[in-house]
DNA sequence: ATAGCCGGGTGGTGA
DNA sequence: TCACCACCCGGCTAT
């Protein structure tokens, strides 16, 4: 399992969110923020607040200078909402109704939803699956709708052309036809390839391009080198 | 006070959702739509699902494809989830991970985030909350949101690669930071192959026979009928 | 989506 | 070299 590292804003200590992050193997971090309460990335952030917090702030329009600040700095940000909600929009005068204003509008304006989790711990484990999505290793796994007969060869083949860009089921089946096997389609010229009926010479040559092109690991960044940059704004 | 108006498909009439809607003061019209249940505006749409359809729908991975085509069709569009939630991930229960997941995966990856209402009614307010602001008069919007490029180099390179039969996420990943390009691996000779950890002889020759193989046609006695529907998720 | 199980390949160890 | 075995990985199923 990779290492996930997350800042903290020291004013959360006194929560336990950061201990169950901890136990969860995450790296803590503590600093002072400025904006955010918890930082994923140089482009991802969350505001953590209970439920009395939340309703204050949506009556003295906190709320919205802070998630404007938000999305100042951070480009994917949300906020967490902890606490029974329904004490939320009992204890607000307008009733409901500006209590879904609220939600609406720091997400129609500013593109900053609001999650709502009842303790700490589940907090944490929404800010952990937000980290593993913003610093997790790609792990698209490929499925497969139907399986008639997923082990013979020629399934197999399809599927592995069919997951070529820009190359869905007829095509993949034009290509095995024509040109035999994986290798041959992989080796084959733009020339070859555009002979191919709904194959023009672009995509032709985009597929080469494609076969050709070196693999360049995601520049993920390797952890160490923006630990100390992130967060400060 | 302005009129508004609002697209709802036509399968939500049995929902009362419109009759609140209509009740403050907005014109419904309803239309057959494919991809959204409620459309505000031509960029903005909202899916409406109820407690269990949202849990059926992490399970079976429907969610995930919604997700993608509301992301696709409108640049702002929201879920929103209706009842108890609780029932949510009780009735997941690994431990909720994975309803956290699933929340953490609509956001972060497609931009779509998930609002709880407790019934039809808080339905409508939020939904009329939404258009509120999306009709309004001052429709100062900040939100940029850089969509994230789901089709890296990287991600398709690793797709392909992943397709191979025997070869995973983390076989994927050293094949192409070994070999390199995805011609390399597939021209690659059994002894390169096994090479790479984790790769030993007897899956090596199987991928070079694979790769070398010749398509046959499956004959299908019923006729060639399912070859298209061999698909990707 | 996540967790967990299973079957099998891999690669190291020691004979 | 080979047999053994612990571990890892990929594939599949279930809550």
């Amino acid at each position: 399992m990779q290492i996930f590292r997350i800042v903290v804003d020291e004013r959360e200590k006194n929560s336990s969110v950061h201990l169950y992050l901890r136990n969860m193997g995450v790296r803590v971090l503590f600093r002072r923020l400025s904006v955010a309460d918890y930082v994923l990335s140089g482009d991802c952030a969350v505001e953590r607040k209970n439920v009395k917090d939340f309703v204050k702030s949506i009556i003295d329009g906190r709320l919205f200078d802070q998630a404007y600040r938000l999305s100042q700095a951070y480009s994917r940000s949300s906020i967490i909402v902890e606490g029974d909600v329904k004490l939320a929009y009992s204890s607000l005068k307008a009733g409901s109704k500006s209590f879904w204003g609220a939600l609406a509008y720091v997400w129609m304006v500013f593109g900053v939803p609001s999650f709502f989790t009842l303790n700490e711990r589940e907090t944490a484990e929404l800010i952990h699956a937000l980290i593993k999505h913003e610093q997790g290793e790609v792990k698209k796994r490929i499925y497969i709708r139907s399986k008639p007969k997923l082990e013979s060869l020629a399934d197999r083949q399809l599927f592995v052309v069919q997951s070529f860009p820009g190359v869905g089921p007829k095509l993949a089946l034009r290509l095995l036809k024509t040109l035999g096997s994986i290798k041959n389609i992989v080796n084959a010229s733009p020339a070859e390839l555009s002979m191919i009926e709904g194959l023009g010479r672009q995509r032709a040559i985009q597929l080469v391009n494609f076969f050709n092109s070196m693999y360049r690991e995601v520049s993920r960044d390797s952890g160490q080198v923006k630990l100390d940059d992130i967060g400060v704004r």
